[in-house]
RNA sequence: GGCGGGGUCGCCUAGUGGCCUAGGGCAGCGGUCUUGAAAACCGCCGUGGGGCAACCCACCGUGGGUUCAAAUCCCACCCCCGCCGCCA
């Protein structure tokens, strides 16, 4: 939710806000005019019911003819109360759904544009050059099948397509992964939690994923509960409805969950092995910061990321992600991209955005300060590390000719071995 | 799932239709006193909205309803605690 303030200083950000996003400006003067309305029916219905509650005592006080007469009035009065309360309401629903309609404000420095206009950051790693070396490139699910880590088709034959099985060395992989993944949050401070991954509607309206992004939300109709398609969701509510002190920010977390995404709209897209799925597991990063710090919380998750690629050994670039493709709540987004040798180019891999106050003005999550005052805080998150991407640039990256694959060094100790090899 | 108890401004608690403008205690903050501390005493002490301000309005788990008037009465739901049943 947007800063309605701010909005009334100065709508005209909130309108060049809208047209970087490429959603409509127009919102913005719909909002104001509702606001405005929401406004002077408060104020009538404030009048009506003060007067009311006045006419309350002289009722109370009094008796015979008198009270007669007073009663009528007041019944009067009780009718347009009750007028005015109604179109207070109206007046409030309306304003209410626009200001939940607003995306937050985008960054200044976020490249303009739409999902190809990203800046590049930064690129780290060496990308193998795989014919020098006289490998022939197989994808992660050749790799994955032959190591007996991966099965689609029976996932597909369980549960459909973008299913999977991890099996054997993929299980022990995706355990070693999150292993390793919460030993290094828990090494920089972050708290590991273990969140639900089912979650009220109002957790999720609240993180934002129920405007534009919900075709993508699996929903259990029979108890009104929604499938988290991230641990930002259960993280971002944890707090919901607190208002913490100052001193105890910034407030880290690290959160291990399933994630569920319906994946609408994507038939055709990345179809093959586990790429793009209905169902995959992440550490994901949250954290609850005071407004100034959060530019530096966000650099902060950004170089924990790159700490987790490094480790893992793989050739990334670091984007700064266009404002046509942030998503609703993010005023800025960073994408780490690993290389995806079968696909000759970059894939998303780990994602960081700044929320600015846009999510804890929708859960109503505050920080108190020294003095006493009470404000909005901003929420970061971060991907730590998504299984299966991982494993996808893990197995290609470090694939060898004989069809094994080189386990990095720092995931050796929690895998137990140096070496995936082929079964016979 | 069944039965019972409960949800009041950080915590505890009073309040069963109208001086409730939600009272009291604890904790916290400021002050008086003190060499210092404690005690005692005095003051402040929920969130949101509106207003330059005095002040006004909303919120007593949530949503409806009854009434001139609801923390209080009625209905539904949610959550917590206990017991029973069922399942892990």
């Amino acid at each position: 939710m947007i800063d309605l303030r701010l909005l009334r200083e100065d709508p005209d950000q909130y309108r060049a806000s809208q047209a970087a996003r490429g959603e409509d400006p127009g919102l913005v003067d719909e909002l104001v005019a509702a606001d405005e309305a929401r406004r002077a029916a408060g104020a009538q219905f404030d009048t009506l019911r003060n007067e009311q509650k006045v006419l309350g005592k002289q009722v109370a006080r009094a008796a015979g003819e008198e009270k007669a007469a007073l009663l009528a009035r007041a019944r009067e009065l009780a009718d347009a109360v009750k007028a005015a309360d109604t179109a207070r309401g109206e007046a409030a629903a309306r304003a209410d759904e626009l200001v939940l309609a607003l995306s937050n404000l985008v960054h200044p420095d976020s490249p303009r544009g739409g999902e190809d206009d990203f800046r590049v950051l930064a690129e780290h790693g060496t990308i193998r050059d795989f014919a020098a070396e006289g490998v022939t490139v197989r994808d992660h699910l050749e790799l994955g099948e032959a190591l007996g880590a991966i099965d689609v088709e029976r996932g597909a034959k369980v549960s459909g397509s973008r299913f999977y099985f991890l099996t054997g060395v993929g299980a022990l992989l995706e355990l070693a992964l999150v292993n390793l993944a919460m030993a290094q949050a828990t090494a920089n401070g972050l708290m590991p939690i273990i969140p639900p991954a089912l979650v009220k509607p109002s957790a999720m309206e609240g993180t934002g994923f129920l405007g534009q992004a919900a075709e993508n939300v699996y929903r259990l109709e029979a108890d009104d509960l929604y499938l988290v398609g991230t641990a930002e969701v259960p993280l971002a509510a944890y707090h919901g409805d607190e208002i913490l002190p100052a001193e105890s920010l910034p407030r880290r977390y690290a959160g291990y969950s399933p994630c569920f995404r319906r994946e609408a709209g994507t038939y055709g897209k990345d179809t093959r092995g586990i790429f793009r799925v209905h169902w995959f597991d992440k550490v994901e990063m949250f954290i609850f910061a005071a407004p100034e710090d959060a530019e530096a919380e966000h650099a902060r998750l950004l170089a924990y990321e790159q700490q987790m690629l490094d480790a893992l050994e793989l050739p990334y670039r670091v984007i700064d992600v266009a404002t046509g493709d942030l998503g609703s709540s993010a005023t800025r987004k960073f994408d780490c991209e690993a290389w995806i040798p079968s696909q000759g180019r970059y894939r998303e891999l780990t994602s960081t955005s700044n929320c600015t106050t846009f999510q804890s003005r929708r859960l109503r999550i505050r920080q108190r300060d020294a003095d006493g005052s009470v404000r909005p805080l901003a929420t970061l998150n971060g991907t730590l590390v998504a299984v299966p991407r991982t494993i996808i640039a893990i197995l290609e990256n470090h694939q060898q000719p004989d069809g094994s694959v080189r386990v990095p060094a720092a995931l050796v100790p929690y895998l137990g071995r140096e070496v995936l090899e082929p079964l016979g």
